[in-house]
DNA sequence: ATGTGTGCAAAAGCTTTGCAATAAA
DNA sequence: TTTATTGCAAAGCTTTTGCACACAT
């Protein structure tokens, strides 16, 4: 069901740096480097786009579902991953380092393919279904923030 | 948590109009028409924005949660009613009829109050700032549809 | 009468929490 | 040695399913 679709390669070299980055994110708030960890930010690394606890668990050596989402929960808290909500009920982390650009997704309401879309204007939909070839896309679009009374 | 906000009130007028339309697309679907389906619409046309189960059965004498969740997902699937994503993992259905102008949503991540968006371009942030007075704003914007595969 | 709708109980997911054992600094 | 991390089991939540009974047409 949650089908990961490698969005653009990474080079050796900047998937090293990146790992590199990951690291002393992780070190400078105190968090401690183990190889689950490690295993966890690699996965991320060779594996862009939005990901599931389940992609994740299967695709590693069977690493503990909880301590994935101790882990993924921390990594978001630094700002590593991102989390990224499809509205089907679970939770996907893609990878969130400074020169991964802001985007979004198309999913196939189908088989679950997922795309990157870098528009961010929800009227250049013709200009998505042009560029990524899907049809009768539908949008879902939120904002949160602090209302008046809580800021 | 889940709190209902009031986004523009309906004269009387329109919430019968509103209540005889969703009556016929019952029955044109070949829908029953019972007395809690008729407690639900009224109280969708009676309480604009995005409402949860939760909301819906303490606002309402105790309808059976079961009935809640098979009911609205019927109406869903008439377009009656629209699923909407705070991506908290609760469902949300907002009234989806022909007048109801397409829109979104700005949520308070703190109190969970929730304003309307009349806005589609994420660009407009800063209007939407001035417009309703959250700050901090951050948006979740995904596209859904059938890849070329799936077509 | 016929088939849909409803309620109760139980099951099914996914995610979180508790706690003792383990590993990093 | 001191504190964070991990794994197992169990609990928590929301949503879905099964089934017998009730109701609308």
């Amino acid at each position: 069901m949650s089908k990961a679709h490698p969005h653009s390669p990474r080079t050796l070299e900047s998937q090293d740096s990146l790992f590199l980055r990951a690291m002393s994110m992780l070190k400078e708030s105190g968090y401690k480097r183990t190889m689950h960890r490690e295993t966890l930010v690699r996965f991320f690394i060779m594996n862009p786009g939005p990901l599931t606890t389940e992609d994740i668990q299967t695709r590693t050596d069977g690493l503990d579902k909880v301590t994935i989402y101790r882990s993924l929960a921390s990594f978001e808290s630094l700002g590593l991953l991102r989390r990224i909500d499809f509205g089907d009920g679970l939770l996907r982390y893609e990878l969130n380092l400074n020169d991964e650009e802001h985007h979004h997704h198309v999913i196939c309401t189908q088989c679950g393919k997922v795309d990157v879309v870098h528009h961010c204007e929800v009227s250049a939909i013709s200009q998505i279904e042009t560029q990524t070839g899907y049809r009768s896309i539908r949008h879902s679009l939120e904002f949160f923030g602090l209302c008046p009374q809580c800021q």
